[in-house]
DNA sequence: ATGAACTTGACTTAATCAGTCGGGTATCCT
DNA sequence: AGGATACCCGACTGATTAAGTCAAGTTCAT
């Protein structure tokens, strides 16, 4: 029961781009710079990125990676679902037969709270778009952040370039 | 993101034991069974059970395992915990520093979305105890269950028992 | 046409998971 | 007492997945 880190890099590098694209594209060598996450892995994420149309590619030279949509229409749970296996894919031993149908002791009674689960996990993570958190946008609409998190990200805006050394940060 | 085998099959041995028992313990052998779990595996499994005070063990012949508390009083998250790795550990790179100081461009902004992402998903399993899941409580009071599903649990009782050969089923 | 930047797929390594094995120890029943 | 039943514990293995790397491209702006 744990985000990988596969999908813990994907919504920094979505933040990034949000947060240092002005309209230009962001090339993934400096994504990699920022957030200290290896060029080589970047790439392999981004792949499913672009085909889930989160982010377009532009080639050539000065190219590098925009957001597909405005920032306000992606949501944390969409990025997660391209790059994670998937929370919940069936409980029962037939995919004819859903959760409702099926009787098998204790088994698909527990079965049922999975199913809940993921769908509680989605409904909270699709709650929040990559505007919620990049500075860029209002902080207020924030599902959930307790007060002093919102603070936070609205001082984000005055420390954007800090020392670029102690990015050897966990994941987070 | 998904909850191992070794979460769902613990949840789903609890459960067990608290339909099966009547007072007087349920030999692992009986759960293995029923539910289909590899004795074992459930051997394994019970260790930290019995260790985080869920459930008690009873020695000797005709021993077994009894919930150490009461039903309504044992919770899926708790039942989870035990055995699962945890879904938040941390996000920053010092152990002293918390989310709220941490300031590494958009890491840690993104770091509190896990943190609250696993505040939300414990909330969930907490709300759900071993009792509302059980035949034997009143299906009322569990948390967010549809009403399809609510009825499933009512009509649960009836077939406590029913054909035990199609428990090939996946591990739910 | 040349170089910056993306594209693709295969490959390596390390960790974790699921499940097993074997040899204990405690308790009950006769 | 002495099996039989059942829990207790630690080590072990095989499979899968995750994380990260490599090499050899293709595309496009200038």
């Amino acid at each position: 029961m744990q985000v990988s880190s596969k999908g813990k890099y994907s919504v920094r590098a979505v933040l990034d781009i949000a947060q240092h694209s002005d309209g230009a594209p962001v090339p993934l060598a400096a994504i990699s710079q920022r957030e200290g996450i290896s060029l080589l892995f970047l790439e392999q994420l981004f792949q499913p990125l672009r085909k889930g149309n989160i982010v377009k590619s532009v080639r050539g030279s000065h190219g590098g990676y925009v957001l597909a949509r405005d920032a306000s229409e992606i949501t944390i749970g969409e990025v997660l679902r391209l790059v994670e296996s998937p929370l919940y894919t069936s409980s029962c031993f037939s995919k004819e037969e859903s959760v409702d149908d099926c009787r098998i002791s204790s088994s698909c009674i527990s079965g049922a709270i999975w199913k809940q689960l993921a769908e509680h996990v989605d409904n909270f993570l699709d709650s929040i778009t990559v505007a919620d958190l990049s500075n860029k946008a209002k902080p207020e609409i924030v599902y959930g952040l307790r007060a002093k998190s919102r603070r936070i990200l609205a001082d984000q805006r005055e420390i954007a370039e800090s020392s670029p050394e102690q990015r050897e940060a966990e994941v987070a």
